[in-house]
DNA sequence: TTGTAAGCGTTATCAG
DNA sequence: CTGATAACGCTTACAA
């Protein structure tokens, strides 16, 4: 039960050699100064008493922990786990193991966080919670240890960053609703203290205004990534149109989802009447009603691109600060179609008979 | 960048006392040795240096790091978000981070994790991996710390265990579908060496026998939860059976929507031709074609649990080992309805015409 | 090829 | 109330 802590001097004692020679007779790059035949007993005598060198001591003497800290929003948010696949896979093939923490989308929590992997001494840190008023306590961690912003810029160029293009996504959505002839345009936005989002509206709008369209006055964003919330904005922009839009960009699955339900509540329904873009591709987004149209991310490989770009900051940390961005794509499925050719229904139309 | 490490004898040296002395004034419990004066400059000193203690050293000191490593089989897996979340809860309010790994399913990584989690030498462990051949495995883990077997269990007794009550779940299932009036049944498992997927069949063979039928004789067991192996497991049962089973319950949902998929492609729509109860109730479960009936588990107070059970282990390690059993949900939808009053479908029905 | 010794940052114990 | 000391387990100049 309680630690049988075997440690590198009962393993000196029981081969009769020094700790150091154990040490050495462990270590990789030592082992060829060590006789052939004492390294073997070493080896021996270590195996037999299960000896595993203590990470902490290792950590304490080496001034390296073999750990990276890694801040994410939400284990539940949808690329997450894909991120977390990417970033595992790289950092164990160089024998780094990674530390994760939820932020919850609090700042408090990424501030104890940081804290946290700090405290632990973690070689490097990866972070995908960064809000824009985070650059402080951002900027705090990044003089101790390298710290690379994934998935979520912030405004200055100071952090080596690799994110998703969502300019581009938000572009993609933009277009697909275009050439599908739509006109009256809304978009349901996520927290615009979050670069993802901001660049996602900004590309949205920036298509949408090459093709001569503005889109729908909206203030309102949603606050959170969940299918309640997207209804609850979904139901506002309802409730503030004189005309219901032919189309929608949710800059996330859950809150399209939640728009798809909402405009069905007034008889809206989706292709038919109103088209709604998703963003992240969700599991099973390909078998929902109907089959989202959305934008598809590479969150694995982003996973594993922030991995080696912490990795490389470890190993040359006055390097300048790179910035990388990866490509979505557009992945087009039923919640998406031409617009209604009749005249568009009304802010509250006829009541039609849904089906339960 | 590079680290520019505020140690205690820093501080204590601007502060002009012994290090020792700035380490009471900064430990809650031996604060009151410290003179009021000596206490206030050290803390203001602490401040302004930024001083955070390294938590190596304070591990290798005291024998205890604060960290309970976690192992999970997958991020993505359903309820992970959820557990991890319940642990998390309950960790934080004791002071204590998780450090979570994945197996990926694979005795190996299991293996690597925890020797990992070892080294860095956690204060107790918890598991949510385990398949019966890693018995020994976690043995070898749990003889150096408080070891908590979580989701899935062993059949020894030796390990404190938290799980969710898939006896039960299977019950369910299986009265469900008898009291929906079925009685050609089938069983699409998961791995049967993973006591979560053995109790489920055994619970749901048992409501079935209770009602006097016997399930579909079928082997073949998913290797994955994933929508493609449901599909192909669902192929090969289909392909088997002399005539088709009206009613199938398939170990989680991501196998239930495969398997939803492959009756669709003979030609038997789900649920007038095929009832399907999952299992997990994923997030937009009730969003899918048809919403799924299946069942729901506790996952977030699981992990609230396991974590109390483990930091209690910490406190009192010589403890008989307790297990604990969580009840599961039926969740009704529209995946499950009464069998065809009709003729049943043969297992090569006529073609009927799918819309795309 | 192996041993010696110092130190990584903390804290428990013992003196004063 | 505060200071000195030793030790947690490991690595690495340096010496032999």
């Amino acid at each position: 039960m309680t630690t049988s802590n075997v440690t590198i001097v009962e393993v000196a004692r029981r081969a009769k050699v020094h700790p150091s020679t154990v040490s050495r007779a462990l270590s990789p790059g030592w082992a060829v100064y060590v006789g052939e035949a004492t390294r073997r007993r070493v080896l021996k005598v270590a195996e037999e008493l299960g000896y595993r060198p203590n990470a902490l001591a290792q950590g304490l003497r080496n001034g390296r922990t073999g750990v990276i800290g890694v801040v994410v929003v939400d284990f539940e948010h949808p690329f997450t786990a894909a991120l977390l696949r990417g970033l595992e896979i790289a950092l164990e093939a160089v024998g780094i193991m990674p530390l994760v923490t939820e932020t919850h989308e609090s700042s408090e929590r990424l501030e104890r966080a940081l804290d946290h992997l700090l405290a632990r001494r973690v070689d490097a840190i990866i972070t995908t919670a960064a809000r824009y008023g985070d650059a402080a306590i951002i900027d705090r961690a990044a003089r101790q240890v390298p710290t690379v912003l994934a998935v979520r810029s912030l405004p200055t160029e100071r952090f080596p960053t690799i994110a998703h293009d969502d300019l581009a996504g938000g572009a993609l959505a933009g277009r697909h609703l275009l050439e599908l002839g739509h006109r009256r345009i809304a978009e349901l936005c996520g927290p615009l203290d979050v670069s993802s989002f901001v660049q996602r509206q900004e590309g949205f709008r920036a298509a949408l205004s090459q093709g001569g369209v503005r889109e729908l006055a909206f203030q309102m964003s949603a606050v959170s990534a969940t299918l309640e919330e997207g209804k609850r904005i979904a139901r506002a922009l309802i409730g503030s149109a004189d005309e219901l839009p032919t189309a929608v960009f949710a800059h996330n699955d859950l809150v399209a989802v939640g728009a798809i339900d909402a405009f069905a509540e007034v008889g809206a329904r989706c292709p038919r009447d109103v088209s709604i873009v998703g963003y992240d591709d969700l599991t099973l987004a390909d078998h929902l009603v109907p089959p989202l149209t959305t934008i598809q991310l590479p969150s694995f490989h982003l996973g594993r691109l922030a991995a080696e770009m912490a990795y490389s900051l470890i190993q040359t940390p006055d390097t300048p600060p790179p910035t990388v961005s990866l490509p979505p794509t557009l992945v087009v499925r039923a919640s998406t179609a031409a617009p209604p050719r009749t005249k568009r229904p009304s802010a509250r139309p006829s009541r039609l008979p849904l089906p339960a």
